[in-house]
DNA sequence: TCTGGGGTCCTAGGACCC
DNA sequence: TCTGGGGTCCTAGGACCC
């Protein structure tokens, strides 16, 4: 007897951050807007928005409403360019609290329904609905979709669109079919006309490099991609990605809902509003890196890890990017023992440039709880190891 | 006036051990 | 002394995703 089919939901809020600011401030429904930029000062009237075009400096967007997206504009495009497509679309400040705290709604209603979730970040998740859709009907699997997103609705005001397939790899493309608000259900019969005409990029995974590259090999369509030969695709890819393309252009995917992970690494960035020189502005790169190190020992506090592995980033004014990590003999969790480490990695890092952006990392990690007494640096050990 | 911040996974070479 | 594999850890970079 083969396997039944599962029946697999991928649940995608809509223009997330940028509806929970419509919540916030309904008179701008039906208007061109964009999150992104910087964090909001104090000194800032609210309830005053700037246009694009009043924009200066650096950053992207992070969400932008439909109307928004109508002009051209997309999330990850820099506000600058953003600002010459759509110059009078309103820019809102990113408020990241408030969508988290949107997020853990809607997560939790879900859950009501639908207890197998796996999360993806902060506005799409997985659903296994298997089981509440035994004989994994077409009917039953919708039924279910529209009472999610009642659920969501209701629990938060937002909308959300939801891909029911198979797999995750197929449930995730239908979602995005039919936004906003949508509601997409394919079984397997329907791969040849519902999946093989989209372009080959809209698979999870096909990145901007790799469907550039298929582009050239005149692969453009999910369907000719399922058409290649393994083995030709093998070695034009390598035999692992090779062969995940030829089974991902055919629907294939076996990966199941996985409702529990624990993090590999937490890290902190950030990008200077200006490039700062490794000499003339040595005080203050120094003062952003302990700054830096500071809030990640916090992060680490609160989500209670240590790390052995300790990691520094630099991208340079020509956005190079170089790495050095440092591997610790224990765990450290405090600011001034991951300062001196990362300062260990940043000695082996030529500064020819300016700098754009510092980033510190800390991975290989360990529960706090999980470290036996002995094995606990107290401070003293801790610079000791640094 | 280009290009954020938080992650995961993969590859590949070298060290080191069996 | 030379020739080998295999396994694991460390490090650096890169692709990709939200």
């Amino acid at each position: 007897m083969p396997p039944l089919p599962r029946s697999i939901a991928h649940l995608d809020m809509d223009a997330f951050y940028a509806s929970v600011e419509l919540l916030r401030y309904p008179q701008l429904r039906g208007l061109p807007a964009v999150v992104g930029g910087r964090r909001a000062t104090a000194a800032e009237d609210p309830a005053h928005f700037p246009r694009l075009r009043d924009y200066v400096g650096r950053g992207v967007i992070t969400t932008a409403t439909y109307e928004a997206r109508a002009l051209g504009v997309h999330s990850g495009m820099g506000l600058m360019k953003a600002a010459q497509l759509a110059p009078d679309a309103l820019l809102l400040p990113a408020d990241f609290d408030t969508y988290r705290h949107y997020s853990r709604l809607f997560k939790a209603a879900v859950r009501e329904i639908a207890p197998d979730l796996e999360d993806r970040g902060i506005d799409e998740i997985y659903l296994d609905l298997t089981a509440l859709n035994p004989d994994g009907s077409r009917e039953g699997a919708h039924a279910i979709a529209l009472r999610l997103q009642q659920a969501v609705r209701d629990a938060t005001g937002l909308s959300c669109s939801l891909g029911v397939a198979p797999n995750k790899l197929l449930a995730k493309l239908c979602s995005d079919l039919e936004k906003p608000a949508g509601i997409t259900v394919v079984a397997a019969d329907d791969i040849p006309a519902r999946i093989w005409p989209l372009p080959a990029k809209r698979i999870n995974g096909i990145g901007p490099k790799a469907a550039e590259r298929l582009d050239a090999l005149g692969i453009h369509s999910i369907g000719e991609l399922a058409a290649a030969d393994v083995l030709w695709l093998q070695e034009q890819f390598g035999e692992r990605y090779g062969q995940w393309l030829h089974r991902a252009a055919r629907g294939q995917d076996e990966r199941p809902v996985v409702t529990h992970s624990e993090p590999k690494s937490i890290s902190r960035e950030t990008t200077f509003e200006r490039d700062l020189h490794p000499r003339q502005d040595r005080n203050e790169l120094s003062q952003r890196f302990t700054r830096l190190c500071e809030q990640l020992a916090a992060d680490l506090v609160r989500k209670g890890y240590v790390g052995k592995t300790i990691g520094l980033k630099l991208r340079f004014d020509n956005f190079h990017t170089v790495t050095r990590d440092l591997t610790l003999p224990n765990p450290i969790g405090e600011a001034a023992a991951i300062r001196r480490a990362a300062g260990e990695c940043l000695k082996r890092v030529p500064l020819e440039r300016r700098i754009r952006l510092l980033g510190v990392r800390v991975g290989n990690l360990v529960r706090r709880d999980a470290i036996p007494d002995h094995e606990t640096p107290t401070p003293v050990q801790a610079e000791l190891f640094a």
